[in-house]
DNA sequence: TGCATCTTTTAGAACATTCTAAATATATTA
DNA sequence: TAATATATTTAGAATGTTCTAAAAGATGCA
């Protein structure tokens, strides 16, 4: 291939790399997805084990944590023994997509989590007798309702970001 | 303490906590911040060593994080040496900062190389002289113009976001 | 100044993640 | 089925992160 255009691959698969990391997300599930990103046709687990200098393991296990996000796609194609893989080029469901699958649902949890200990809280208030106990019990549902809100407001985004993709 | 408010607590913290590493960012950071949230009042560095069974070091270190991040500040208290922290209680301002300053920072750096990398290519377009090396640049050309697109659409949301805090 | 109190830094232990190479499992073709 | 090609799993090495305890560095007060 033209060196210029190598260069420019190295280039792009290097800096979506380093994009990963800042994600915390794995360097080589990104560069993976960078070079099918780029590559004209599909490629073979052994091509990306050439291009990226990676083990044969490394590059099977991180390119299933790309197809569990539906980042790749198995491509068959005819006469050959070999798996090949694609990108999915769109690039904003799949962030979507994990958001919602991941991140957003962890966070669900744990705000769930904080609505019953809210709820719990509710429900003890005859238990606080003196005027301390009550006023640390009043402020304490002040806070609870103000991650509330917070919640709220990010479940709202989440389905304003969903409708950008639908 | 009344009991039931200590279970409150703790349970508070741990949700936080949890939600932290879910989030990659460090379960004693979210912990220390889940603390000041709910405290009526502002707490001293050993307050927090106390509760949360951490040496002293690694409280100093990760509240330290959290001033950085604008979302705990020291309390001069009179009559007391030690410091004081209490919460910054705007959760979303303090997530958005966090955006801002931290992920899209680096995610602008990442996107900024792209265009680069972008311009380079128009840039040498008179080198690809055979129809494949053509076809090939045609095709980075395509890729490289849609992750500009997106890169675009983040921008734009990180302003929305920004202005539903100021 | 010198002592007491508090905070930060540091060195390395404990723990967690990521990687490779080799072994094992699966699939394809003759 | 045997032989071969390919993919996955596994064990442990390499690397990275987080934690503590102790040392060093501040700060304030007699």
């Amino acid at each position: 291939m033209n060196s210029k255009l190598k260069v420019i691959e190295e280039e792009f698969i290097e800096t979506i790399g380093q994009l990963s990391e800042s994600l915390s997300i794995n360097r080589i599930v990104g560069q993976l997805y960078a070079l099918l990103f780029l590559s004209p046709g599909p490629l073979s687990l052994d091509d990306m084990v050439d291009k990226l200098k990676i083990s044969k393991g490394n590059a099977s296990v991180n390119i299933r944590e790309l197809e569990r996000w539906n980042a790749v796609k198995k491509v068959w194609i005819k006469g050959e023994r070999k798996n090949f893989y694609r990108a999915n080029l769109d690039v904003l469901k799949i962030v979507i997509n994990c958001f919602k699958n991941g991140l957003i649902q962890r966070m669900k949890k744990s705000t769930d989590k904080i609505a019953k200990t809210q709820e719990t809280l509710n429900k003890s208030s005859s238990l606080f007798i003196n005027k301390e106990e009550k006023n640390i019990a009043e402020i304490y549902q002040d806070r609870l309702k103000r991650i509330k809100e917070i919640s709220e407001k990010t479940e709202n985004l989440v389905k304003v970001l969903s409708g950008l993709v639908e």
